[in-house]
DNA sequence: TATTTGAATTAGAATGATTCTTGTTCCAAA
DNA sequence: TTTGGAACAAGAATCATTCTAATTCAAATA
């Protein structure tokens, strides 16, 4: 490999370019770069490994380690949402706006919902008096539409 | 161990009494009816583990692996249900009564809120043209009173 | 420019909850 | 009484994820 296969970064400024929407900010390096490419032009919620496989296309000496540790970084700096179905495997959303998943039970497929109107979860629920609430995850089950059109 | 300590049931009719709420019926073997006992006594929503250690005051020669299937196959019948939150070690809950979980993120107890009004995630998330829902998972995290008062 | 420092990266080992496998025990029907 | 199938136990296996230790790199400092 040659020692200019990676590490190299877009940005004549070096790799001192952070970046954070919310949360620690990240120094964006080359990996966490194509990492966040890789989700920022997936629309189907991928996996660790599945990214792991993208990402290796432009950075073949890329480590599954590497590609966690990434995921990690960009999450905490808040460029990316880790998405936990039940015990699954996380999968990645480089979608900022705010949002909920639906899951297929057929396929596994994972798409996004948007928001339509506000939800206050304590208008529908009985929560424990004096609780804070800081986020709520809505997962909404169910078949999508080309699992429904396919068993018809 | 005294080949009577367990499979020895409670009622004359042996093991074959049957029961299920929803989904498959459950034969309530004695093993089973203690893993369900438990649950029914705890409000703590134990892990499998937890499950494990208080199953064994009655029947300590019981296994994790026992303990598993029989949690398996009450949540299967409908009988109790099993509550992810993240990716973290699942815990079982035998309270039917429909209800989501507030998790408190400082102390990672998991209570139950109980309905105020009926919920329709249609209302709130703009879903996949022509899906159908079977069932809206909300967890709700934040901060339970005990621990608010704690950092008081 | 050379050195230092701390983060990023890597490979592989370790972890840990869960599931699987195999052999045994038991119940109930034949 | 025999037999078939489920329940059970013990431990191995799985697998996503995290950790460890060693290396490489970039930016700051000397």
């Amino acid at each position: 490999m040659s020692p200019s296969t990676h590490r190299s970064s877009a940005k004549p400024s070096g790799l001192d370019c952070r970046l954070a929407v919310l949360g620690t900010d990240v120094r964006l390096t080359p990996h966490r770069r194509e990492v966040f490419q890789v989700l920022a032009e997936s629309t189907d919620h991928p996996t660790a490994y599945d990214v792991f496989n993208r990402v290796k296309g432009k950075s073949p000496s890329i480590s599954l380690a590497t590609v966690y540790n990434c995921l990690e970084h960009l999450t905490a700096g808040g460029l990316i949402k880790q998405v936990n179905v039940e015990r699954a495997q996380s999968r990645y959303c480089a979608n900022l706006h705010e949002h909920v998943h639906f899951h297929c039970d057929e396929c596994g497929q994972v798409s996004d919902a948007h928001p339509k109107a506000d939800f206050d979860p304590g208008l529908f629920w009985q929560l424990p008096a004096g609780a804070r609430i800081t986020r709520t995850d809505v997962a909404i089950h169910g078949v999508c539409p080309t699992c429904i059109s396919k068993k018809a």
